[in-house]
DNA sequence: ATTCTATTGTTTATTTATTAACAGGTAAAC
DNA sequence: GTTTACCTGTTAATAAATAAACAATAGAAT
């Protein structure tokens, strides 16, 4: 078996989307699925599905009826969540990743603790578990409750200025939403590219089109 | 030279992400920019910038300054935005995109022209170019503004649903930002999962604090 | 004019990821 | 009990992406 610190970043992103996917129909669907099933749902194909969960080490595999749901996720759960909890921030508001992260996502291990935008008044208005922040008080909430990573959301002229403040506040981790790109020493950043994922889209949309 | 279709998403993700760099420093930095800088700055290699330039026919090098930037721009733009303009509209709201969409993104030839969502009210609320409408005129707010691009943004139980709408409307791009893959025949799908960019970097994040 | 440095263009090698292929074996069907 | 069909585990082949390396040369320095 291998170390798990070795997996590539793919096969950590696939991880993820199968153990997504198998949360949402764990109770729906039956209690095995096959590769080829998973495959069909995740755009993974069946070999890559069938190569990292030998490489996770799940054992469950049926020859004949796929593999366990919940030894999948089990196994999925082990690799990914791997040690304490994760206490996650939202820097910049984004009402849409706010609900997805409150309400569609079921990772008890990763939770989204606190907000911090410009609206927000006071020293940590609370919505349920969730306080609210504004934006002067990053390094004070990050510190008190503990936050190891955080969603960058901010324009593209406070990304810079911002991360360093979230990384001296003690964070290690940041998914970067913004269209400027991070790279900090010691810090490990997942920059997602909005403009580039629609300067992609729109050129791949127009060569199925034309060509 | 190559088809410029043949290029792959790697190749092109590079390119959208040199253009935003450039476009950013076109005024504060000189004329021209080497392969080390233009590295530096985006995180490809240099071998990549400079490879990638040669693709596209970038022919303004100099042996000794590096590339002419606005050479350099004009080349990726005629790769990127061959053809007429690409309309764009957001499909649930994300006021951090929009922001960025609006005011951060220097690309004229795509264009945000529309959001749908719930909270508008009438047929189509304009601020300035963009119009706002309810999420019930979907069909009729792509088919008027001809739009051909959408940024989909809505919980994930909408999200075949509101595709399906999206499609029928005769768009045929979709950045889709909801955690529910979208695979639709005949249409170009980007998938950006804010969980799995999450789960990736808190498995890479602990993997550098732990071991 | 000459030397030297920096940068490109291109080749080659390496690594990584994807795709194909198939032997082996288990559960189901009869 | 025997056969059959199907799914896994694993290996091999292919393709793609990344990294390394270096000759050629334009321009700067002197």
């Amino acid at each position: 078996m291998p170390i798990i610190g070795d997996l590539s970043g793919k096969v950590v992103e696939r991880l993820s989307q199968y153990r997504q996917l198998l949360l949402k129909y764990r109770y729906t669907s039956g209690p095995h699925i096959n590769s080829s099933d998973l495959s069909r749902l995740t755009g993974a194909t069946q070999e890559s599905v069938r190569r990292d969960l030998m490489l996770i080490g799940c054992q469950s595999s049926n020859i004949r009826k796929g593999y366990q749901v919940q030894d999948m996720i089990d196994s999925i759960n082990a690799v990914l969540d791997p040690y304490d909890k994760c206490r996650m921030a939202l820097v910049g508001d984004n009402d849409a990743f706010t609900e997805t992260l409150l309400y569609e996502y079921e990772n008890e291990l990763i939770r989204l603790v606190a907000i911090f935008d410009f609206e927000a008044l006071g020293n940590g208005i609370k919505r349920g578990d969730l306080n609210r922040f504004h934006f002067g008080k990053i390094n004070e909430g990050i510190k008190n409750l503990k936050v190891n990573l955080v969603i960058l959301n901010v324009p593209g002229a406070f990304t810079r200025q911002t991360a360093d403040i979230i990384v001296q506040s003690g964070v290690r981790g940041i998914v970067n939403m913004s269209p400027v790109k991070l790279d900090i020493p010691g810090v490990y950043i997942e920059n997602i590219n909005i403009i580039t994922s629609i300067e992609k889209a729109t050129f791949f949309m127009k060569w199925r089109q034309y060509v």
